[in-house]
DNA sequence: GAAAAGCCGACCGCGAACCT
DNA sequence: AGGTTCGCGGTCGGCTTTTC
């Protein structure tokens, strides 16, 4: 049995995670994020060149061969390996860049996250305690992503990574991995008996870090559909019910204390109804005026900036959908616009949309935070556009205040607002507005599918980009769907 | 009358929610 | 992964009440 630096992490997790991954190892194959990954080596490669002209470890499913490749290659004086491999006592590690300089042997961990996370200390922690046997280690050290770098001309990659020495951070912690080893084997050795581990929020976290648990499947099992894990912005709340055996929304004791919309949402459920403002929706629609441009960005982010003034992980926008409604049962007009992939999109879409949506028009997103931060970011790159791109920010509306503010509540909302629950809970039988018949249904699909556009051939191209323009046409179209209905909601109250 | 105890509102930092 | 917003929860200053 091996342990690898993933059953590490996952057993500082939860002794229970790991058990449950040694007992069905399918379930976490399965988890595993191909997406992620590549992104990942995909950073790793451009790391490399930080300390160029070293030795590659080709990848085996072998692990004994790339360990003695390894050793093969410290023995003939190669100063810097790449995915040096080294096995001891059942633990097995993959250094990502092992270099030798004037201070001695380092290790560097390269992550594609902007920042040190825990878990990259449990990491390095580990990967020291292996190699150590081995080698004289100098130092080990993280290499990550710095988001303040802004690409102009060629990549420079000094400046696209940060180099941080966790040397001294880590002492504390290569302490306790022996204990922890021999817990993580005696799990594994016998895996027929469950760890006794009651569910809390190291489910849902790992230090300050989100990680949702892949047996959370196994261990959350009995908890109910709408579960006081449900209540909006409940947070470690939810455990002190929990302890005391309560479960279910239904159980909330009446003095429990809650905040205004968290006792909306547990009213609503306990009464097994709506619940409806149309008061305060009405004052707020009255700010919607004539024509109205809904309007949706579609963006991506790439690790690597690879046009001139991108950060890493900037938000590039790519494609827009724009519903244009004359009156309240006039008619709708569409007009979209989706950027040519592997180019820069920011100048002709900032042109397009200035000509799409005239001064002075009310437009109006969901969640509008979203589509004013594109617009700034827009009017600062084109100073010429400026005073149209800021005019469009400005006169901006946002359909999610009703629900946000829980003016408008169903239960089938399950305390969210967003437009995922808000839509199927308003409109639940209209089929035009199903996004499960699309090919992308969401937002992140669409950004995944996009960044890697220009790489397919050109049939699948033009099918891609049609799935994408029928994706962002239904999320403006369902924000038209949304405002009609509240607005018919309010007219049937008042007339 | 002074020190200790209690109380309440302002403030701030952090996490959660939303969009992609 | 990013930015923005909102609200929870803890801290702290300043005020009032209690106690000897």
């Amino acid at each position: 049995m091996f342990i690898s630096k993933s059953d590490y992490l996952l057993y500082k997790q939860c002794p229970k995670a790991i058990w449950y991954k040694f007992k069905t190892p399918k379930v976490f194959d399965k988890n595993a994020n191909q997406m992620r990954l590549d992104k990942g080596n995909q950073v790793t490669e451009h790391a490399r060149n930080l300390f160029p002209n070293g030795s590659l470890v080709p990848y085996s499913s072998n692990r004994d061969k790339m360990a003695s490749t390894t050793k093969d290659l410290i023995m003939k004086g190669e100063r810097t390996i790449y995915e040096a491999a080294f096995g001891i006592d059942g633990l097995f590690v993959i250094c990502d860049i092992l270099h030798l300089d004037k201070d001695g042997w380092k290790i560097y961990e390269v992550k594609s996250s902007t920042s040190i996370k825990e878990r990259n200390l449990d990491d390095l922690a580990f990967q020291y305690h292996v190699v150590q046997h081995f080698l004289p280690i100098h130092s080990t050290l993280i290499i990550h992503i710095n988001n303040k770098y802004v690409r102009n001309g060629e990549l420079e990659v000094t400046k696209l990574f940060s180099i941080t020495d966790l040397t001294d951070e880590l002492k504390e912690r290569i302490f306790r991995i022996q204990a922890d080893v021999s817990n993580i084997h005696s799990i594994g050795y016998n895996f027929s008996t469950e760890p006794k581990q009651d569910i809390g929020i190291h489910c849902n976290k790992y230090g300050k870090e989100d990680f949702p648990c892949a047996a959370k499947e196994h261990c959350w099992s009995h908890i109910p559909e709408h579960s006081v894990f449900d209540i909006t912005r409940i947070g470690k709340k939810a455990f002190d019910l929990y302890y005391d055996g309560i479960t279910s929304i239904s159980d909330v004791p009446n003095d429990f204390k809650l905040s205004e919309a968290q006792k909306v949402q547990v009213f609503a459920y306990k009464e097994n109804r709506s619940l409806i403002d149309l008061n305060n929706i009405k004052e707020y629609l009255d700010c919607f005026r004539y024509p109205l441009y809904f309007l949706d960005f579609e963006t991506y982010q790439q690790t690597i900036p690879l046009f001139n003034g991108i950060s890493p992980y900037q938000q590039i926008p790519f494609q827009y959908s724009l519903h244009i409604q004359e009156s309240s049962n006039g008619d709708l007009e569409h007009k979209e616009f989706l950027a040519k992939e592997g180019t820069d999109p920011r100048r002709v879409l900032a042109e397009r949309l200035t000509k799409d949506i005239p001064k002075g028009s009310c437009s109006v997103a969901f969640n509008m935070a979203f589509e004013k931060m594109v617009l700034k970011g827009l009017a600062h790159n084109f100073p010429d556009l400026e005073d149209h791109l800021m005019d469009i920010h400005d006169n901006m509306v946002d359909l999610m205040v009703p629900f946000q503010k829980k003016w408008y509540y169903k239960n089938e909302m399950k305390g969210s607002y967003s437009i995922k629950y808000v839509l199927p809970a308003l409109l639940p039988n209209d089929e035009s507005l199903n996004y499960q018949t699309l090919t992308i249904q969401n937002g992140s699909m669409a950004m995944e599918i996009y960044e890697q556009l220009h790489t397919y051939p050109k049939e699948k191209i033009e099918t891609i980009r049609e799935h994408l323009l029928a994706y962002c046409k239904l999320d403006t179209y369902a924000m038209v769907k949304v405002f009609d209905h509240l607005n018919s909601s309010v007219q049937k109250k008042s007339s």
